[in-house]
DNA sequence: GACTATTTGACGAAAAAGGTCGAATCGTCT
DNA sequence: AGACGATTCGACCTTTTTCGTCAAATAGTC
């Protein structure tokens, strides 16, 4: 049976992430994984490849869970200030959760893990057009002023990722008094400056 | 010189504690030790024999301060009832925290570690002796009251610890509305009968 | 009872971990 | 300077752990 088989397959994921997240990559061994699933070691290999398998189909998971737990979030939000605030609550309390958990197992293995980019650079993607979606409603609504007002709000925020473009939330509009790029600081990798 | 030595001495046991307390003793390597000193593999192997030795280092020191707090936290209070409060508090927040820290490594080794039983029992003791003194007192005080006048507290408690002896304190006196024998129970094993 | 899906124990190879030892380094005293 | 103990560390050996495989056993279904 095929839904038998995912059923298997979840089990063990979910069973995985826990103890991955507590242990990290190296420190979790397959034995664990298959005693808290209730299974001989051989058998987990009859669902997984190896342990890297495992660890990649838990953080893809995860990875998805969030992206739609944030999508859901957002969904009915009409003001880009607040919709911008949500994105930054919910990211930063869940995504970061992640980033801590996989860069943390990075160090076990260093270079390895190039799966682990991939789903860090399409993150940061969607994250690039979801704010810069939020910001462009904002400057069209009026909450947001941009000091260049020639920039698209995606370069805006593409360009600040990378170069700490000095854009403005203005003050007038929301309770922003930060600058953009520091917000994105903020936001992408959890520095605040003052 | 000896301070410097036992100096270091100290920072393996709190740098060990920490890792020991998240990933217990199997997974605790001697590397990750020494790395997180600063230090050579080798050399912690100069302060202790080995990896059971400076576990042990840590839960004595671990217990010998949870001993400390718990004695100066009660020294000034007089009330016997608050006394017993106190010592209830700290000791569930402090002491479970210890048992909970070595019986998840003692599973690790299972019937290693004599050790810890001693510690173990040591602590028995020690508890007996310090609520039992507390209610020795309230009795003085006219805080408590016994069914059975004859028992000793110190009888009282041990006997309690064992046999559940049904013995009261007044609801007269103080705000105590639980039989002793289950506040024993709550004490020594977090359990609380309704 | 044949055929597939699933489980498992035994096993080998490779990696990791505990622990040793001798040489190097540091600090201090004369 | 140099002698001497305290401390550090890299190289190394040995044992244990761990990953991953395989063939046989079991369960389930048509």
């Amino acid at each position: 049976m095929l839904v038998q088989h995912e059923e298997a397959k979840l089990k063990i994921i979910e069973t995985a992430r826990s103890i991955f997240s507590h242990y990290g990559f190296k420190k979790t061994t397959m034995e664990e994984i298959a005693q808290a699933t209730r299974k001989g070691k051989s058998s987990i290999y009859y669902y997984f490849e190896n342990k890297e398998d495992i660890f990649k189909a838990v953080v893809e998971k995860e990875a998805e869970e969030i992206r739609t737990e944030l999508h859901k979030k957002i969904a009915d939000v009409e003001d880009p200030i607040e919709r911008l605030k949500i994105y930054i609550t919910v990211r930063m309390r869940k995504f970061n959760k992640l980033t801590n958990f996989y860069s943390a197992i990075k160090s076990d293995y260093l270079s390895h893990f190039e799966f682990i980019e991939e789903i860090r650079k399409s993150y940061d993607l969607d994250e690039v057009k979801a704010i810069a979606g939020i910001i462009q409603d904002g400057i069209e609504k009026g909450k947001f002023t941009i000091d260049d007002p020639q920039l698209s709000a995606i370069a805006i925020v593409t360009a600040m990722k990378g170069l700490e473009v000095p854009i403005f939330v203005s003050k007038e509009h929301g309770n922003f008094e930060v600058r953009l790029n520091n917000l994105i600081n903020f936001l992408f990798y959890g520095i605040v400056k003052r």
